[in-house]
DNA sequence: ATCGATTGTTTGAGTCGTCAAGATAAGTTC
DNA sequence: GAACTTATCTTGACGACTCAAACAATCGAT
């Protein structure tokens, strides 16, 4: 029922909120849909309508019940296709974000549910993102970014999947979902903190690309 | 490049002018389509303009060279992408067309591609129909219309894939690609004909019915 | 040839999602 | 608090696609 751009706004607003304060600003969704701050005034206007989103001008906005219900059935539909798209169709953890982007909006049911036993129900995509279940409902991870991580034993649980060109790195360099590390105390001057696993073979990582690897002690 | 809305109606084209004059007319795309004739003759001014076809208005119209390539391009993602949901995903073939119908116009090059790979570069769709090459080059069948067929042996090569309750239909009856068939001669007061198998079962078909099987003589 | 039916074209309007640019409300700084 | 800056809102417009309804051409059969 609701279009793929209606569908878009709700999964930004659930990105956005989904941080801390737990509500978001017409800014931020114009910058993370890049639409003007105007297109986006209108379209809060309609999703109030509709009874999807909270939304009192120039005070900002949070997604009501069935706004977070809409959303995170096109993040169900989004993680699923990732991890069929690199689990069955053998593409790479750097190139499915894309594709999942259009492919969310369009799968039947029919198809999504096919796709989920096929995996055998996965809990988490290919970038360690969690799979919310049938009912929305979504397993908390406590990972913690590298970047904030103090120097010892961590597994890699999740990373960011936007930036294709840092997932095709990390995928060379060997730092992967469910590999451990030994991880250094970050050198603020050199702005570098260093991997390295049993083996040996160390991995220099910019503290920008630390803060998008995530990370739990192991113990 | 062209929009979902130019690929249908490209292939709608393809579509009426395959069959003998070579051309179509806007009352038939218009009924193809679901839309009203006004709708189409302004998309028709609009193809002409990007040079997809040639419109004289009231005197018909027909592909060009560069609308037959868009229109072909669009055909083979279809059918690979039926192919790839029978074989891979499991559906049954009379619930493919509607997906395939959406998703023929987001899928990438790139997943395409592998789903190609995977199947073995296939030649023809689940109901029979071939793929296009990757040229746009069409293998062509001599199927007949079943309803033409004089009594005799015949294989079954190819089924209209738009009604889906057909298809179910006709599964259960085993009728399906590759079957062989003793065909009795229509009777066309009863408006049946008669299909009879090795084994001995008997399926009764409907003129109708029999004008959506494509079939091909057997030594 | 003329009437009537059929087919196609035009026009005016609506929806959805978008932008540009001007207006206004809320901070921030002195 | 006055002045400046930033965030947001409003308005008018546009591109794609569509419909309804009025209009025009064509066909075909007397
Ligand atoms: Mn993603
Ligand atoms: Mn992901
Ligand atoms: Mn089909
Ligand atoms: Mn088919």
């Amino acid at each position: 029922m609701p279009s793929s751009t209606v569908e878009n706004y709700l999964k930004a607003i659930l990105h956005l909120q989904g941080e801390g304060r737990g509500s978001t600003t017409v800014g931020e969704i114009s910058r993370e849909l890049e639409v003007t701050p105007g297109t986006v005034t209108i379209m809060m206007r309609h999703l109030k309508a509709r009874g999807l989103v909270a939304y009192e001008p120039r005070r900002g906005l949070s997604l009501k019940p069935r706004g977070v219900t809409e959303a995170m059935k096109v993040v169900r539909r989004h993680r699923l296709i990732e991890a069929f798209l690199v689990e069955v169709m053998g593409l790479d953890w750097s190139e499915v974000h894309e594709e999942a982007e259009i492919l969310e909006h369009v799968i039947s049911d029919r198809l999504l549910d096919r796709i989920n036993e096929m995996l055998g129900e996965p809990t988490h995509d290919p970038h360690g993102d969690p799979i919310p279940d049938r009912n929305g409902v979504l397993a908390k991870d406590r990972a913690m970014p590298l970047l904030d991580a103090a120097a010892g034993r961590y597994r890699v649980v999740r990373v960011s999947d936007e930036d294709s060109a840092l997932l095709e790195w990390l995928n060379e360099k060997g730092v992967r979902i469910g590999e451990e590390f030994e991880v250094s105390d970050p050198d603020r001057a050199a702005g570098v903190l260093e991997l390295s696993r049993r083996g040996g073979k160390r991995v220099q990582l910019g503290l920008q690309v630390a803060g998008q690897v995530f990370v739990e002690a192991v113990a």
